[in-house]
DNA sequence: TTCTTGAAATATGTAACAGAATTCAAAAAG
DNA sequence: CTTTTTGAATTCTGTTACATATTTCAAGAA
């Protein structure tokens, strides 16, 4: 009866059909993490799809193909973590750049501050916002915003470049 | 000479002194994963340092406490994942609501479109971002650039909303 | 030809283990 | 008496090992 016996060619569970398609290993993990990094792992929930507007492609589903892909803000957003932080800027000083009070910025430590970036400074303990303007070898601090006159920059104890501006996240 | 075996109380390396605090268990994971997971749960890579501008808190580093803690910009902008997506905005239709061409939208699904909100509507296929208004009864779709005319909504076959505006993200 | 069944092979969650790390206190040294 | 060294106790931690589940192929039954 039991002929169905012996080493058989591509018998079995296919070598690498698990949920990833590679390798896995154990890790030890904290318990209170371990349903939040599965998700992150299986579902890719940080993983959102992105869609182009004013760009006629059919009718668009979330459940259906993304016409643009997937997108994680975290990775799209924060290319150096290490030197990256948010700064919440105040007033409208900056209003002409796009900035308006209240809106997160992201700010990269590891660019450096070329002309016309716009950069974060701490002058006298305080961090503001302004467009860098590199002119005749002077440095001026220029607000996006007529009310506002410019400052000349110069790096010493009470003025200090902190980073460069790459995004702005304005809450509606 | 070895009179110091036998049980003692508050002997040995204390319970819930691991790195975590908490218990932990073997999970299994994807190789090429492992590396990013343990960054992930052990330094909070995701986790930056928040600032606030404009305000004299003394002299803040990113070395020592964060004025205003710190930021998971995914946890912070996308409350409900399910329902989340992007859109890319094209165009200067809504310009005076502070959104430029080429901004990334974030757009909840989950929200209702009460009057006032910014969504997101597909009309004859295409994705497009107006400010929505309700009045006697009937839906505008507003710009906000007086070049362009509002337009009057209908939920039907070839207009269909999409969701709720929450956050606009400017790269500079 | 189609359905059922048995064995094979891998996936998967977790127990278990070995070595490292940490703590207390006895014993030794100064 | 004070300080340093040493040994055992206890837990942490990365990984191995294993029991069970799942999936696949093909023989046998219908």
């Amino acid at each position: 009866m039991t002929n169905q016996g012996g080493r058989r060619e591509g018998a079995g569970r296919p070598k690498g059909s698990n949920q990833y398609g590679e390798p896995t290993r154990p890790v030890r993990l904290p318990v209170s993490q371990v349903e939040r990094v599965l998700r992150f792992v299986r579902e890719r929930e940080h993983e959102l799809p992105l869609y182009a507007c004013g760009v006629s492609a059919g009718f668009p589903s979330p459940a259906d193909d993304y016409s643009e892909g997937t997108l994680d803000l975290n990775t799209h957003l924060v290319r150096q973590p290490a030197a990256t932080f948010f700064a919440r800027a105040r007033g409208d000083s900056m209003i002409g750049a796009g900035i308006h009070d209240g809106d997160l910025l992201v700010v990269d430590r590891s660019l450096t501050a070329e002309d016309g970036k716009v950069v974060v400074v701490s002058i006298n303990g305080e961090l503001t916002v302004k467009r860098m303007r590199r002119e005749k070898g002077v440095t001026w601090l220029v607000p996006e915003n007529s009310d506002y006159p410019p400052i000349q920059f110069q790096e010493q104890d009470e003025a200090h470049l902190w980073g460069v501006v790459t995004n702005v996240i304005h809450s509606l």
